[in-house]
DNA sequence: GTGAAAGCGCTAACAT
DNA sequence: ATGTTAGCGCTTTCAC
């Protein structure tokens, strides 16, 4: 049969109330010789705290509800969910997941079955970088946003985000060190967060560097996949002046971008430069030659998420009186898809 | 304040008890007229059960302990857990997550910080198909194998995992029918599961088409990546007869094989066909020409792995006497990379 | 420093 | 058909 803490008790000759300050290092209370017995008889009975009945009593679970919108289509949501148990894991602290499909009724349901579990806060992470609305059964409650944001204005909670806008800047930088004046951007017609901050940095890294933006230099593709990657070189080489470098907005389009090359018989890097984003998982180091690219901090974010809440739960945080939003940095990773023009 | 059912028990003017019953179906104790308005209290008051109180209460909490080796580094991991998750979630049940590094220590930890949550069983999950020995700590509770299985002879718990064989085999039979008769293999020299299974397979069914064995034909790399895959190619083109069709050990292979063939001049699937194994996402499907492949059914693993230790612990699959291997299927993703040699 | 007792919110036996 | 009571296993006053 399964051990109590009052089987532990009798065994120590103690209260059960004793025993249960013995085991929680509450030393100051009860004396060091109690405190041998009790451990010795709990590791004797092989002693598991039921935390079901400690959170009934304490109103705490030490567990965090991570909801996510779709985890199966995307390689990123791993590494976030690796990060954010990984932390809560070193405190002690566990994930009860969720999925919802980006069904709303979904959603609800799920909240409200986290909620019933007596999880202590949430964690609501979306898939890719955008701005989200607070589902109601999460106001009012501890939570904080994964790789997206709520309503600028009106921000109640705290939320981790990829510093789109910098890392694309160091992707330009690194394009322009290298000597490129002529650099294509090959994006997707979707509008979101990465899409928009990715091309201001586009924009404004060519006019820190002097460089007159022409229009035919970006080409706007369907999605974000390999083939729209391809129809974008396809779109920037109409031009009578080729780019020497194009920067893409994925790794997948940067896949599409080396089709192209290899069609037409450009040598990567020699002809072409090509920088991506995202450092995607089994797809940029597996390229030929291996992709250049920004990372986007996926485990980092997910490992802060974590963080935060705990400290959120523990009431370490309050002191930052406003919701704050953390733009974590996406660091470039040098391969061999960059070289200086001509070269 | 947080409602309780005796809350909603005064709000309907029953007991608490009765309150209880009317909640949870048991129609036949309790009159229409006092479910009707139970619930309507319920609902009015937004009554959410304290699942802590009637886990310790029923010693049930509709929660499965999902432990997993390395989650961050495989692409495969969140379709194992999608699939895990969304099945348990139509129940009503959650997953409560553990990643344990493949440390040990770490893995005893985390399965008695699951143990103490009171999970109602394990799904014990490896990011690549191999056998494992069951931990201490899971020994005599419900637990179901995901993508592994324990020693052969002395088994005791229900697995379920791909089935290699059959899915290199099918791989081979429509390279075979397509009129390929001089097949490489690609493969790697790690020894497991997937590797051995699959190399059968490749010898058996050149062996039913009475094509001779020709130990020119496989190459044994160090690793499964891309450049492995490469490695390969080069060793088995160092043949006088060269191959028309290659079955690679994994996509990522194929991957180095494709650029093996772009550097030759071989073009695929006229010149030369290659088949490979896992449908990696964003890989398969991403490689120009789209990779034809066998696709390895995480999804349905993991879903499946939900479902029956949802029965175990029901005890409805309790007729079943002995632990049941389930081998599921590997389905033949047809794509663009295979056509008839010389095409 | 230690023990007795109450109570977290629920369900299941047992009365009525 | 409904209410009373006990108890799941723990922590936490409050006595002593």
């Amino acid at each position: 049969m399964r051990k109590t803490l009052k089987d532990v008790a009798a065994l120590a000759d103690v209260s059960s109330a004793t025993a249960s300050l013995a085991l929680n290092g509450h030393s100051s209370r009860v004396s060091a010789d109690v405190i041998e017995r009790v451990q010795r008889a709990a590791k004797s009975l092989n002693y598991q705290p039921n935390l079901l009945a400690r959170g009934l009593r304490t109103q705490e679970t030490k567990t965090i509800g991570f909801i996510s919108d779709v985890v199966t289509t995307t390689p990123f949501a791993g590494q976030m969910i690796a990060g954010a148990q990984e932390h809560a894991w070193s405190k002690g602290w566990l994930l009860l997941l969720i999925d919802t499909n980006n069904n709303p009724s979904l959603e609800a349901a799920g909240i409200d079955a986290l909620h019933q579990r007596r999880v202590d806060g949430f964690i609501y992470a979306s898939m890719f970088h955008r701005i989200v609305k607070i589902p109601k059964g999460l106001v009012g409650r501890q939570v904080v946003l994964l790789d997206c944001t709520d309503e600028p204005k009106k921000s109640r909670v705290d939320s981790v985000i990829p510093n789109e806008y910098e890392g694309a800047m160091s992707a330009m930088r690194l394009l322009l060190s290298q000597g490129h004046r002529r650099i294509g951007h090959v994006t997707s017609r979707e509008v979101g967060v990465a899409t928009v901050e990715r091309l201001r940095a586009y924009k404004n890294a060519l006019a820190e560097a002097k460089i007159p933006f022409d229009a035919s230099l970006v080409a706007y593709s369907a999605s974000a996949d390999a083939p729209d990657g391809y129809d974008g070189a396809v779109q920037i080489f109409a031009n009578k002046k080729a780019p020497t470098a194009v920067f893409c907005y994925t790794d997948r389009m940067a896949m599409g971008v080396y089709e192209f090359a290899q069609e037409n018989g450009l040598s990567i890097p020699r002809d072409l430069s090509v920088i991506g984003f995202d450092d995607q998982p089994f797809l940029a180091n597996a390229l030929r030659p291996a992709l250049t690219t920004v990372r986007l901090p996926h485990y980092e974010m997910g490992s802060w998420a974590s963080e935060r809440l705990i400290n959120l739960v523990n009431d370490e945080d309050s002191d930052s009186t406003k919701p704050m939003r953390n733009y974590l940095q996406c660091p470039l990773v040098e391969r061999e898809s960059v070289a200086p023009p001509g070269s």
